[in-house]
DNA sequence: CTTACATTAGACAATTATTGACAAGTCAAT
DNA sequence: ATTGACTTGTCAATAATTGTCTAATGTAAG
């Protein structure tokens, strides 16, 4: 589930409209539309906000977000899984360092 | 093992200077050196041409490019390892529908 | 059908981030 | 002290992203 479809999912189901979110966030709902379907990033700062409004964890929104970030990335990518994998082991690593 | 330092081993490899690099990329040495601390990223289209010169593969060199900005992304989060993971599941989502 | 409201599309402006050059600096070897 | 390799900091140019506005499309009710 991507980061916007799952704003979607939950502002359906709060039973908000995209000008609540929108207007709350500061954006117009043009705008707010085009987060839910990935076509544009919320700001960071917009997710805090996010989660009150629609009651959900602020630690859930901001996981989906980076993933989406990442998804981003290897979305035209020929060998998402090897990718992936190596920023696995990298991550690894670094937790040795530190 | 971050692309940048993977590129300087290389070079050291091979025996080549920051100097050698950057003026077949067509940058400066300094911007060159920014590159194998990670400081800057390196254009995807420098990619085949240090291949060539480093005598290495594209593709490895594509996938590290790639994984490093994900440890990017990754690098100032919370909980990296939770954010890969949903990354990996919408990945093989991604697939089921394809 | 037509009105009213929600959402989406596209074009452009504003903002923010990134790339890269340049000049000055460190460091090691001689 | 000089030279050569590399690094650092600052700033301008460029590129990417975010956002607005207007018009279009969809959708449900009367």
């Amino acid at each position: 589930m991507r980061f916007g479809e799952h704003i979607r999912q939950l502002r359906e189901q709060n039973k908000l409209l995209l000008r609540h979110l929108a207007s709350e966030l500061d954006i117009d709902t043009a705008m707010m539309s085009k987060i839910e379907r990935s076509e544009r990033k919320a700001k960071r700062e917009h997710i805090p906000q996010l989660a009150k409004l629609l009651r959900a964890s602020v630690t859930e929104l901001q996981t989906l977000y980076i993933a989406d970030q990442i998804i981003e990335l290897l979305d035209d990518e020929e060998n998402p899984r090897a990718i992936l994998y190596a920023a696995e082991k990298e991550i690894n690593q670094m937790k040795k360092d530190s």
